[in-house]
DNA sequence: CTTGACTCTGTAGTGTACTTGAGGGTGCAC
DNA sequence: GTGCACCCTCAAGTACACTACAGAGTCAAG
């Protein structure tokens, strides 16, 4: 009999599985594990292995997510922490709300960037070999982003 | 008699007064000398001192803001070789259009993060203690990005 | 009961992006 | 002419984020 009357489900899942499902590598869930970006997963008591619950690979995915966003991992452990922390809810706020705004400067840099780059293709004709001409000195150093 | 007819202003500042004005390290302009993010400079010819231009300064910001966004030094160089390399107008377009779609998943990314976080800011009640009520388990886990 | 894929711990190596240090030369004010 | 801040090269060290390896145990198939 399998006990389904557990209020969560039982964590069934190995490294391995877990590792190919979030696309990862076994040894990174393992390094994430000792940066505390993972919490430690209960273990097999014979054998020791460890054992995850599905919704590890969420969270695998949302590191995976915000490390390609630029956020280090240190950043992306306090995101995660929001919620483990000795922290209130109304402290949670506060420290989600410090990162929006970290996230809104990094989208309107980004945002600056593409228009940069845009008015770069779009003028620099197709058919010229002339790359003085090319608009991409004045849009890539002229300054585009926060000055100061 | 100083030659002012030159086509263009002959370089003047010291590596130090450069390092100054772009906010960086005196080693990290060497450094990116060697790594091909920035030219040889000119060097004073008795005393071997690099002889920067002031278009040097927004160069290495440019650089300071591509990193912030989370460009690799390699990217941020290809990105500044559009204008370099042995490319055509052409190509420099194609590598641009290339460029713009990265920068467009950055943003569409960084924007349903910065959704979750909003939505999870905004249900979080400052007044509660009762983490388990706060949506960021599921704002955060739950996906939010592209899924495949 | 062996074989092979998988897991464990612990340590060491890799790539990126600097940063520091050694050992020395330069430039200018006093 | 002697400090002192600045510059030079080259080599080594640091922090981050993995990644690989050694040596050993586990598990399921045949």
């Amino acid at each position: 009999m399998i006990d389904m009357s557990s209020s969560r489900p039982s964590p069934t899942l190995t490294i391995g599985k877990v590792a190919r499902r979030a696309d990862v590598g076994v040894e990174t869930i393992r390094f994430y594990e000792r940066e505390g970006l993972l919490p430690e997963p209960e273990r097999d008591p014979s054998s020791g292995y460890r054992r995850y619950p599905e919704i590890i690979v969420a969270r695998l995915q949302f590191i995976a997510r915000a490390k390609e966003l630029g956020f280090t991992l240190r950043e992306t452990r306090e995101l995660l922490d929001l919620r483990n922390g000795p922290a209130t809810c109304g402290s949670v706020r506060a420290r989600a709300n410090e990162k929006i705004e970290g996230v809104r400067r990094k989208i309107h840099d980004l945002q600056r960037m593409e228009e940069a780059l845009v008015a770069l293709a779009d003028e620099c004709p197709a058919a010229s070999n002339a790359l003085d001409d090319c608009p991409i000195l004045a849009a890539l150093e002229g300054g585009f982003g926060r000055e100061g």
